[in-house]
RNA sequence: UAAGCCGCC
């Protein structure tokens, strides 16, 4: 079963989502009863495909079977939900989770916080990140991260570096920064026009001993841009391949 | 064996 579950996995997180639908079935010709991952797993690629309505009849079958949901496989359909903007579908699923006796992880709130921000929801995220604090629930670095990024985009730098400080203060070393929240905040400030915070983040980083990818020099290339300073533009363009990165 | 974070386009 762990074989097929990954063949499964494999096949539709690639894209080809109707052979990872053949071999559920093939499975069942065989004999060999898909259990909670093999549905979970169908379900999450098909969403992240955009197959929705395929999606609906594989938890249709799921359920049919008498295979209850579990966390996992809550927190995709949450996530699916975010993906369609259907909001009130969200809170009420996530209701009727914590009813039904199904805790929230940390991936639970975070995949509903970041989707908040995302979408410039900013005080919904908020709450939701009060609401993971008194169920216990410990933010890590992809919460912070995803809590940054929401004030980034609407330009609330102050509160956004306030995150990135909290973070950095926790002795918790695997909610430190990661390389992924350094590019966060320097985004924010390029978007900012305050392109020299940027360039203070991006040196702290290294001295950190982060390398940095390919992704936080573009987007420094593209912060002095958008300043039409297209000469320091070039000049990271260049460090970045001294540094050994190519440019993609 | 299944769920959450970043750029340009």
């Amino acid at each position: 079963i762990v074989t097929y579950n990954s063949l499964v996995h494999g096949l539709c997180c690639g894209g080809h989502w109707r052979e990872g639908i053949s071999l559920l079935y093939k499975m069942i010709w065989k004999g060999i009863k898909p259990d909670l991952v093999t549905y979970s797993s169908l379900l999450h690629c098909l969403c992240h495909l955009d197959h929705w309505s395929e999606a609906y009849l594989v938890l249709e079958k799921m359920m049919n079977e008498g295979i209850r949901p579990n966390i996992v496989t809550c927190t995709s359909l949450i996530q699916a939900l975010c993906t369609l903007g259907h909001w009130e579908e969200v809170r009420s699923l996530f209701n009727i989770m914590i009813e039904v006796g199904i805790v929230p992880t940390v991936r639970t709130f975070t995949t509903v916080i970041d989707a908040f921000c995302k979408e410039g929801m900013v005080s919904e995220a908020e709450d939701m990140f009060d609401k993971m604090k008194k169920a216990n629930v410990e933010p890590d670095v992809f919460t912070y991260n995803a809590m940054m990024e929401g004030y980034c985009l609407q330009k609330r730098m102050d509160e956004a570096r306030e995150v990135f400080d909290s973070m950095a203060e926790r002795d918790c070393s695997a909610n430190k920064p990661n390389i992924v929240s350094y590019s966060i905040l320097i985004h924010g400030y390029c978007r900012a026009k305050r392109v020299d915070k940027a360039l203070d983040l991006f040196h702290e980083m290294q001295d950190k001993g982060m390398i940095p990818e390919v992704i936080v020099y573009t987007t420094l290339i593209d912060g002095f841009c958008h300043i039409d300073n297209v000469e320091r533009a070039l000049a990271i363009f260049n460090k970045m391949q001294a540094d050994g990165v190519n440019p993609d």
